[in-house]
DNA sequence: CAAATAATGTAGCACAGGCTACATAACCAA
DNA sequence: TTGGTTATGTAGCCTGTGCTACATTATTTG
């Protein structure tokens, strides 16, 4: 077919998403981060636990490894994000936005938006975000 | 907010997405074997190797696990799929071949399209993909 | 036929990301 | 002050999903 459904076009499809996985709990973790410290709180272990739903244990160890990477800093009382990790929050943030108001546009009621745009954020390349900023800003101006 | 932000939301939507995460794989490799099978040829090991991107390592691996899930049926000479796999996989592509479709009609590349999709199936609800069907049919119908 | 190649398998390692169990430390309350 | 509760940490286990290294078997080819 036209459509590039070669293995090799396959293998490099599949080896993107794996890439993908690898650094959605960062993004998860530093968005979550983020939006704590946004509404004027302190970020903790605790907080984390109950956003994500797993143990204490479980986030300690996020946490380690992406400390090591560079994203945050546990030196002091609270969570604080490095540069980097602001960066990759901010962004995070914005896509994830922009896909739950797409979801929104296109019918999609507000519960099922947040919840679909959970998993979906991680694996929509600029082209279609762009595509579907495009398709929400159309909308609205017919809405108006 | 009105948004259902509550930590206990937000752990429910995560523990979601961990859920979906842990059938992508067995999803991609039944769709896989099914598309390998409807194009009349033998599903095999090789194969399967080239169009993830891994070892024939990795792929033995896995499919020992879907064997035991009973997806699959390795006892004959190529990879045969049960019927819960292959309900698994034409599901799939139903999914699949649908968000494809959806992403082309918003202006997205065929390439592009393609690559998207691949992670985005998997995060998709009943929900948001009738949403996108809906669309779709009323695109065609403009154009028409 | 003998040697190379392809296909498949196993052993064993690494890392991510879950978990329980147990140890502190700090704080709060009787 | 002593005894619970809360927050955080470590030790150590499991599973999934990658990997390299090393068999084995079948097929192909000089």
């Amino acid at each position: 077919m036209a459509t590039g459904n070669d293995n090799q076009t396959a293998a490099r499809r599949h080896q993107r998403v794996r890439r993908q996985h690898s650094n959605e709990l960062a993004q998860d973790y530093v968005e979550a981060i983020y939006d704590l410290i946004e509404a004027g709180q302190v970020a903790r272990v605790t907080d984390l636990q109950e956003i994500f739903g797993v143990t204490h244990v479980s986030v300690v160890r996020a946490l380690q490894r992406f400390e090591k990477r560079g994203l945050l800093d546990r030196s002091g009382d609270g969570l604080q994000l490095t540069d980097e990790g602001r960066k990759m929050a901010a962004a995070s943030a914005v896509r994830h936005n922009l896909v739950v108001d797409f979801l929104r546009a296109i019918g999609v009621s507000e519960t099922q938006a947040h919840a679909d745009a959970e998993g979906l954020e991680h694996h929509i390349s600029d082209e279609t975000l762009a595509a579907m900023k495009r398709l929400l800003e159309a909308k609205l101006k017919i809405k108006n």
